[in-house]
DNA sequence: AGCAGATGTGTACAGCGTAGACCTTGACGT
DNA sequence: ACGTCAAGGTCTACGCTGTACACATCTGCT
């Protein structure tokens, strides 16, 4: 990856983040790295491999300090732990994260192989602490991956309806919303 | 609503259904139904307009016998037919159900007011259900309305996986995930 | 008969992704 | 010193998009 390359990335994923996959054009991107639109077919084939290093860029640069320091607290923290990272992430950068999801490109996880060698992420931390739960009899014994599942997507389905614009709560109450879902589940899930 | 507008919207309703938004063009939909591009904007103010009124049309359809006979089953039952319905939807007709969902336009039903007042096809019958099931003693004593959504949203959000490519299961098997998600809920809303 | 509004057509424009031909520059083998 | 070559850049052009605008036609009312 060359530099030139870098810096295109960078510049479609700025665009991305402020204004959402549709604004990411090859003239303008080209033209914010002070470059004609057909220079970038030196470094990317086509848009939609420009646009994937650009997010790829965005996820690594927002996850890099995730999962790092939910060693050793109780299950809840490291659930509430990793709660609050992923809704920052999908709050903060709702056209890095609509488009994240929306995309369907080989290469993407998959559950449930990929999930369980630790692919992404966000469900990374989840399932070990799931794991980790269940081992100490805070969790009722069951698939530790579909457990992660149910903790996961009424997440992700709030966040898609929240960004959506369906639900018109302020930021710090909707937050609250996820939080007392996943209190809700967890109280079918706990021993 | 004239009815060169419904053949229309018909049009690209289609084309949504079988390819894709991204398929509909005004210079298709409009050759489908015998038409220049440009009549279309006597019945549309433009592309979005046309893509909305073909998406209500898909929906209606779509959803037009819900909620019909779920009058006196177990309420598991009730949440198993409404659960079958919404996946048939959103399962058999994936462009439609994934445009439905991510697009962001005024008038969308929105929680909680929109909710609570009856209005959409998938969420009222689960909703009903719930307030019944409450009454019933059934279901632990909760806010019914975020009770509701704690059941609607694993499912959502796992549907928006699946149709991402990111739950590589066979359809039966993926449905057998989210009855089995479902009950995973369940199992902490019970009395 | 004649007028008006609804509905159609034809043409045109700017913006998009990108194919293809061309130019420039710097490194390298001889 | 010089030819060669690849990497990275520019310019032009094509087909596609949504849609603005001018004009034609059909339909029904007075």
């Amino acid at each position: 990856m060359s530099e030139t390359a870098d810096r295109l990335a960078a510049a479609a994923l700025a665009i991305l983040v402020n204004e959402g996959a549709q604004a990411v054009t090859m003239r303008r991107v080209a033209a914010d790295v002070g470059l004609t639109a057909m220079a970038t077919y030196r470094h990317f084939p086509n848009r939609e491999a420009l646009l994937r290093a650009a997010v790829d860029m965005g996820v690594a640069k927002a996850t890099e300090n995730w999962a790092s320091a939910d060693a050793d607290l109780g299950f809840e923290d490291r659930f509430a732990l990793a709660l609050t990272e992923f809704l920052d992430f999908a709050l903060h950068q709702p056209n890095l994260y609509a488009f994240l999801v929306s995309e369907r490109w080989p290469g993407a996880r998959r559950f449930p192989d990929d999930f369980i060698t630790g692919g992404s992420p966000a469900f990374a931390p989840v399932f070990a602490a799931v794991q980790d739960a269940m081992k100490d009899g805070k969790l009722r014994q069951d698939d530790p991956l579909e457990v992660t599942l149910a903790l996961a997507m009424p997440v992700t389905g709030l966040v898609q309806q929240y960004l959506g614009g369906r639900i018109t709560l302020p930021e710090p109450e909707f937050r609250a919303l996820c939080t007392r879902t996943v209190g809700r589940v967890l109280n079918g899930l706990q021993t």
